[in-house]
DNA sequence: CTTATGACTTTCA
DNA sequence: CTGAAAGCCATAA
């Protein structure tokens, strides 16, 4: 089943620890496909409403530490503002966000 | 059933 | 080193 997928990538969210990111391919890495990064973001896309406040997706952002969010239901502004609230420190690149991989990204 | 798009990543030129 | 293209998995039309 393809929602055990899902299942995978919502529960490693929910691991990420408080103050920390995690990118799309670990997450998709982790979840058992390694170019299943898109998924990921699918995943999170179509994430259901009750998982919506038990997943912390914002938490979950590109390679480049960059929130590529294009979706009007999850303002960049509204990431940021919640990882500022967990410790993150968001820089502000222009229209986009940028954090620190190597100080805030998950390791296992 | 085939084509197109997407909160991405990696590799080739 | 920088830029462009292909790849991968799933959902929508």
């Amino acid at each position: 089943m393809t929602r055990n997928f899902y299942q995978r990538v919502y529960a490693l969210v929910k691991k990420i620890p408080t103050g920390k990111v995690a990118t799309y391919g670990q997450i998709a890495a982790l979840a058992g496909s390694p170019r299943g990064a898109r998924m990921v973001g699918w995943a999170l896309h179509v994430l259901p409403e009750p998982e919506t406040k038990k997943v912390p997706w914002q938490r979950v952002i590109n390679r480049k530490g960059i929130i590529s969010t294009t979706c009007s239901d999850h303002p960049k502004d509204l990431q940021k503002m919640i990882l500022e609230s967990e410790g993150v420190e968001v820089k502000t690149k222009e229209d986009l966000f940028w954090i620190d991989l190597d100080k805030y990204q998950w390791k296992t």
